[in-house]
DNA sequence: GAGTTGACTTGGACTTAGTCCAATGTAGGA
DNA sequence: TCCTACATTGGACTAAGTCCAAGTCAACTC
């Protein structure tokens, strides 16, 4: 967690009560959640911290790389602090809850040029759906 | 498109003025619209159809697997007509536009057992992120 | 063709996720 | 310690979508 810490303020970061307890949520146990979870865990810590806060910081760490978006669903952006290692998803079709996952290949790769239709590609994401053990349990 | 209608009134679908018309929207160029753009066609059509009508209608026709609901960003749900060919996606990072690809591979297979968490996993969608032609040349 | 009825449509209120902004506060350099 | 540019706040606002009670009408029956 310190590292993280350490690099923002290598880049320059103002250090502030709100940011850092946002960068400790994230930093804390690796799960995906949402800007309102981020928001709830940092009001445990820092109950005066506003959403607007909350939606800012994510964002700058997005920009910053230090965090990914991820948006499985139509429904809240997730953010995924696990940035510095390649991964692609699975997401469970009924609860949405995500782990994340390392295919071999390289998806890449298997786009030819006359189906990129003059893109310039420099990404891609895989998200692999299905149902969790919990949900095909029940 | 007659096949679309014909395919849903086997369905028991009754066909009403407001359905034929956001079906005809869907059947016309092979476009990824948003739930919004599909009305503003609509309308252009059918001067009264509520959006909330269209916005039933996207949804039962996903349930049919006549559509294909695509959420590339945190911005609208687009709707694919072309659910009847498997493909994947490639997004223009700027401007959102989206074109249809059939890269060679199978990812399925590319996520080796341990890395299902005991998931059933029944489906992979692939996105390709990059600039457009006209995005990038500006 | 008329009657019936349950499925369909409507529009407006509501919800959820997120953005914006003017006023206020404060981290960190001088 | 002071200063100020950067950060935070909270409340209003927006976009996308859902919900619902009331009204309409497609298609079946006669």
């Amino acid at each position: 967690m310190s590292d993280l810490l350490e690099r923002l303020r290598g880049r320059g970061w103002r250090m502030t009560a709100q940011r850092r307890v946002v960068a400790e949520v994230l930093d804390g146990e690796h799960v995906h959640l949402t800007a309102d979870e981020v928001h709830a865990r940092a009001v445990a810590k820092l109950p005066e911290i506003s959403r607007a806060t909350v939606y800012n910081t994510l964002g700058e760490l997005v920009t910053l790389g230090e965090v990914l978006e991820v948006s499985t669903d139509k429904r809240a952006k997730r953010y995924d602090p696990n940035a510095h290692r390649p991964h692609h998803h699975l997401v469970c079709a009924r609860c949405g809850s995500i782990r994340d996952v390392h295919p071999t290949g390289n998806p890449l790769a298997d786009l030819p040029d006359t189906e990129r239709f003059g893109f310039t590609v420099s990404d891609v994401e895989v998200t692999y759906r299905g149902l969790c053990p919990d949900c095909a349990g029940s």
